[in-house]
DNA sequence: TTCTATTCTGTGAGCGCTCACAGATCCTTC
DNA sequence: GAAGGATCTGTGAGCGCTCACAGAATAGAA
């Protein structure tokens, strides 16, 4: 932390309510919008404010209402995640646009080695936060848990099985991995595998229990793999892993956009056409969506506005002390394009 | 802002102070690294500290000290751009790793349409930042400026030619651009065009002034496009434009890794092989890069020591008060691999 | 021993704000 | 025209910390 430094001196307070001719309380409740407030010095004080220049200094604030005004977001993830999906980004800016709007500061923190973990627990329990958003939270997570003992307001985005406590805002992952499985039985393809992904988290499992809904009776295990990470690579390796496996394979599912663009990639190294001889899908709607050849067909996802939601339901349980657990599902929506 | 909420009581300097026997005067001057304080004085009160799980509150800090232990990084792009660019995603790493390093806390503010400016222009102007670290700032960007008048310590990352009294870290753009389009020269391609973007940066002219350096008499304006922006579509269409100007062509610098990849993608799909027909560059060494067939010969830039090193300088002015002006710039390693 | 430097410690004031309370003013209503 | 309620306003205390100052303790030199 800094030495102190000088500054031009702000207005206070004190000032506005000198300029104004009122006393500091009545400035104090026309700045928090309380009631009884009379109309002549309501407008006074908003005279003076404009005038003197005022802004509220929130140390003080924050000092006197034993809040700190901030929320954080928590990832939990490696930096290459972090930096490489565009979900996580998407619902950064959805979280921040929510707070902002509500007037509260957001703080990101990013969990990527265990020394994060102790770091981000110590943090928390500094009391710098009135809330907190858990994304992409693992089973068992510290963080949750820290949270819970903490009593600090928490939204997790996702929805982990582990914490059900805690209140979610998270997507449908399960419906929306067999409606777009569907549609590829739809289109009369009968073998049909999958790249499935993280099933250490509920997004991952509900994904592959979608898929299996959607086959029923034809579901077959031997056509499913399972690959460490939501990326390119991994969807190359998977995909040659399932051509072994299946050489008739004519429908994939891929767990991410990422994981698909590595699959069709192997695909038409391999000869095949698409969606012709094989059809392909994914999940996201990402920016690889539109960058494979053809175009994926997906499951748009609406990142911003999980991230907004759960803003909001932190929001409301900081306000009220209410914790209103349950889960939040968000719609998606299955874009039809050329590659199934 | 929030209603004021009960949380369990924290333990304040007073309790330090009493249970380790002494004042808080002489708690402050541990907590802050003073000299003049006893050896068991200080044993004490670490203990004291220890045993009540005594955690500073850094409103009350803030308050006293007339800061506010945070610094700002301000992204100005569409949120799009946010979410795609790599580098962004990297530097703004870097810069929360470097503060909370230094015990500091980042704000993110990220700038999209004018209201937004307006917005952070007033946030700015309210004391809630010590420092400010300006992520793509454009020429005559009104942030920049605020932050002058301001007075708030401020460094830039890139080097925008408007705010020269601005302290700012980048990487030698033109020396980089120089020297990958060398190799492409040392290769023997003798028709080389370029994929410019971003020409109201300084990055953008910048790799296109070192395109120009490399290729000395040979350089010819018609073999350059200009793309609007660092994207793969726009490599694509910047390509088929190169490619109707010169059907010829057989070297290609492209100002992004994500441009490149548009325009691979367009000279695979009209039939030439990279890099046997045309030698292929880009720049960033982002995902993109290995993502190509084949991969890309690039330039990596390393974002996160942007970052972090941005973050730095602003400690170093927040805490001294002593502007260092100049440009600092990182070393860039150009990385070999198959497009070229 | 006495005097001066040096090291250490406690205290009061104040940072800018909110909150609770007491008091003032105004309108109703009987 | 007085009582009672609603509406409005000012004041004191306090949030947890830092800083400046004054004073105490110790050490070293004369």
């Amino acid at each position: 932390m800094a030495e102190p430094r000088t500054r031009p001196k702000r207005a206070t307070i004190f000032d506005v309510a000198a300029e104004a001719g009122v006393s500091r309380g009545t400035v104090s409740r026309v700045l928090n919008g309380e009631p009884y407030v009379s109309q002549s010095a309501r407008e006074a004080i908003e005279a003076a404010i404009e005038k003197v220049g005022y802004v509220r200094n929130t140390a003080a604030r924050n000092l006197a209402t034993q809040s700190s005004g901030a929320v954080a977001l928590i990832v939990h993830e490696p930096h290459s995640v972090f930096v490489e999906d565009p979900n996580i980004g998407a619902i950064l800016l959805g979280t921040n646009a929510a707070l902002s709007e509500a007037d509260y500061q957001l703080v990101s923190l990013i969990i990527d080695t265990d020394r994060d973990t102790e770091r981000v627990v110590s943090y928390l329990g500094g009391g710098f936060v009135d809330g907190a958003i858990v994304v992409s939270a693992r089973e068992d997570d510290p963080i949750a848990d820290a949270l819970q003992r903490l009593r600090i307001p928490t939204v997790l985005v996702g929805r982990p099985d582990t914490a059900p406590e805690l209140p979610s805002v998270s997507i449908d992952n399960r419906t929306s991995a067999r409606q777009i499985t569907e549609r590829l039985v739809a289109t009369g393809r009968r073998r049909i595998g999958m790249i499935a992904a993280a099933l250490d988290r509920d997004s991952g499992r509900d994904r592959l229990a979608g898929f299996r809904d959607a086959l029923g009776d034809r579901f077959d295990a031997t056509l499913v793999v399972d690959v460490p990470l939501y990326s390119f690579h991994a969807g190359q390796e998977g995909m040659r892993a399932l051509l072994d496996r299946a050489p008739d394979i004519n429908g994939v599912f891929a767990a991410s956009d990422a994981i698909a663009a590595g699959a069709v990639d192997v695909l038409r190294a391999d000869g095949r056409r698409i969606p012709d001889d094989v059809g392909v899908v994914g999940f996201d709607d990402s920016a690889w969506a539109l960058r494979c050849q053809p175009a994926l067909s997906t499951v748009r996802q609406p990142a911003d506005r999980l991230g907004a939601r759960a803003a909001e339901l932190v929001l409301d349980e900081i306000r009220t002390g209410e914790r209103r657990s349950g889960v939040v599902l968000l719609p998606t929506e299955v874009v039809w394009r050329d590659s199934a």
